[in-house]
Formats: C-alpha cells, structure tokens, sequence
DNA sequence: CGTCTAAACGGACTACGGTCCGGATATTAT
DNA sequence: ATAATATCCGGACCGTAGTCCGTTTAGACG
C-alpha cells in the first residue's frame, strides 16, 4: 500500500520478505521520480496514472501495484514531511509538542496543520481524495486520537471523541484551500479562528 | 432551487424561452422516474449515468444536459426534501424556525441536518461529491449564512463566517455517515455533541 | 398546411482510475 | 550452473463521468 513506514498497520503481519526485489525497488525509485516531475510540470491535479506510468518507463500495473492508489502515491510523496509534522506534535518542543498546557498545544496545532496543509496544498487534497477511508487513514486517526487526548487532558467532559471530530472536519484540506484559495480568507485568519474556537469549545467544560 | 434547470447560469442571460419544449419535459419526467426505480432497486450508489439512459429511454447526453452532473442529477431529486428542510428552519416553528433565541435554534438547525442527512444517507452523500464546488452550492451557502447569522444574533464577536464555516465542516454528509455507518456512533450522540458544541462557542463569547 | 430555426436528441468518443493475468525475472536452493 | 519458485512486470481491459457534434424535432410564423 502506501508507504507504511512511519506507521505499521498492523505491526504483526509482516510475515513477507522484508526486502524488496532489485527491480521493485528500481521501479519505486523510478516512480517517484517521475512523479515529483510531473508534479512539477502539470501539478499535482495534472498528474494522472498514464502519464506517471508513461514517464517512468513502466507499467501502468506496476504504478498501481506500488501505491494502490492516486491517493495513495500522493500519501507517499507526501510521506516525509507527514512523518516530520507527526513528530513535532508528539515529541518537539512545546507548544506544539509536549510541555505546554493542552488548550496551548490545541491552538499550536490547528496552526501548524494548517501552514502544512497550505504548503502543501494541492498533494494535501489529492491524498485525501476519493478514499472511501479517508478518515481511517493511520495519519487521520492519529491527528484525531492527538486532539482527542488534549481535550481530555484539558478535562472536556462531554464525549472527547465526538468533539475531536468535529474540530478534525474544521482542518480539512479541502474545506480550508477552498477558503483561502476562492474566498480569498487570508491564512492568520483561519489560524485564529481556529484558536477562538477551541478556546471556547475548551473552556466551556 | 435544486433543480439546475431552474437556476439560470448568468442570470442577466434570460433570453431564451422560459418554457420548456414538450420533449425536454418528458424526458425529464422519464428520468427522475427512472433515477428513483433505479435507486430503489440498486441504491444510490448503484446509479450510473449510463444505466439512467438506457432504463428512461434516453441518450446519455439527454441525461447532463438536464442534470449537468451527477451530483446535480442528485441535488435534482433531493430538492423536495431539501425546499421543506428550508422552510422549515426560515419560516417554520420555534424552536427552529424564528421566535427562539439564537442558540436555541442553532442547536436544533444541527438536529433536524444531523437528521435529514441520516434519513436521505447514501443520496446526500452523492449529490456533494465530486463538486468542485461543493461549498457554492446555493444551498451550502444558505446553510452557512443561516448559521453565521444566528451567530451574529448571540452576539458572536470573532469572525462570525469562519466560525460558521468550522460549524458546517461538522455537519459534513460524508463524515457524518462516516460516524455512525463505519463506527456505529448513534446519532443521538451526534446531536448531543453539537449541542454541546455550539453552545460552547457561542457562550464562549 | 409548409417552412424555418432554435432547441433538444443520442450515442460515439475521450480521459481517467483501477483490475487482471499470462509471461518475465530475481533470488534461492541444490 | 541449473532448476524451482515466489515475486514482479506490463499493458490490454473494464466501468464510469463527462464531452462533442451531426441529426432530429417541436413549435412559431406565414
């Protein structure tokens, strides 16, 4: 599937060879390359299956068999700085990572998903897009169970679960680049509007 | 409203006959008729444009030139359910209709969407994909207006827009069936926690 | 009626994401 | 080196949404 490395899916299933063939790894390799290429020329919306198989001098299978998926090409491309965004929030420095306040580290993080998701923008979209599972990715649940955890550690009452949802659906890409990006909502806006609201939802408790 | 048909692109551009030709009347009659056997017998998941045709006797050109897309063909046989959703929540009974105060019928606006969204599941859900312009949709733009001003009403203070549009995000079709079809949340407790929710931000003021 | 024209029609066509499976190949065992 | 096999490869194939354009027809007008 997409590239699991910084979260087993299940941890103990591993059962395969744990090295890839000389051509697999090749052909990745290859892909990706081509792929950061495409991005570049056409964009991410440009980049279509073909065209990346066609560029890397490969089988439309092979593109198909590596990610299993547009949506999970782009989670792959965008594998690092995920991987580089999950552990700021869980271990840097506060206030996004351990050692401020939750309410603190709440706020922190609102922000820095959302200059993630506007650097980003478009691979953020695509990789979120037609998922009939978008939201059980491993990366969607762990930014939920993240949010859910400050909000318990700040002593919300009233289903955490359901309140980290809600503030989750506040952060989607889609929703957030259609702001900025047709409504014309400048960035520190968002961003603040983002601290009132889980100041409020917060306090409230 | 719903009923693309209905809504002209460039209002200005009324130039062409208001009626409708006998044919084109048919035709549509012939399709929503067709639309609604074939998502009771397949659901709405199950309707392709191409199987639309054939079961109304229609080319398939026939089928976008009278829906524009697919979603709008949902829109289409969503739009009585969603003209009395409307005028329920503009002109109707307290406590979602006028007459309550604003909090009040912000948490039943929540209820009566949480409930028609759940009773109208898979058709909902279809008729916002796709979209690239979901969000402009008129409807989602009365929703979200609807909900700003009764923000405004309890005298909301920071940014009353971005604080409906993080309420709407909430109220998405496809995470909410998300909640409750894949995770087994009952929709009491979706209701429950927007209530919560709201009277949060709003008493947060 | 007959004529004329704007509107509607239909279905072939494109682009795309995704699947399948017979054949090729890397790797390992002998 | 050779054989055996698990893995990988490629591209033909499918279903779907949406477009295009030559053809047909409704309905207005004379």
């Amino acid at each position: 599937m997409w590239d699991v490395s910084f979260i087993p899916l299940r941890p103990g299933s591993l059962s395969g060879p744990v090295t890839e063939r000389s051509d697999a790894a090749r052909n990745r390799e290859r892909l990706l390359g081509a792929a950061r290429e495409l991005i570049e020329e056409c964009g991410a919306d440009g980049l279509t299956m073909d065209r990346l198989a066609e560029r890397a001098g490969v089988g439309k299978g092979t593109v198909f068999r590596r990610f299993g998926s547009r949506a999970g090409l782009m989670m792959t491309l965008l594998s690092d700085a995920e991987a580089e965004f999950q552990s700021r929030f869980m271990f840097g420095p506060p206030p996004l990572g351990p050692g401020a306040p939750g309410l603190e580290r709440l706020v922190a993080f609102g922000a820095a998903r959302i200059a993630y998701v506007l650097e980003y923008g478009e691979l953020a979209r695509a990789a979120d897009e037609s998922a009939h599972n978008r939201f059980d990715v491993p990366a969607a649940v762990l930014w939920h169970r993240h949010i859910e955890l400050l909000l318990r550690e700040e002593g919300m009452d009233a289903d955490p679960r359901l309140m980290a949802m809600a503030l989750s659906a506040t952060l989607d890409p889609e929703r957030l680049l259609h702001a900025v990006r047709i409504h014309g909502i400048e960035p520190g806006r968002l961003a603040e509007s983002w601290r009132e609201l889980v100041t409020r939802v917060v306090r409230g408790a």
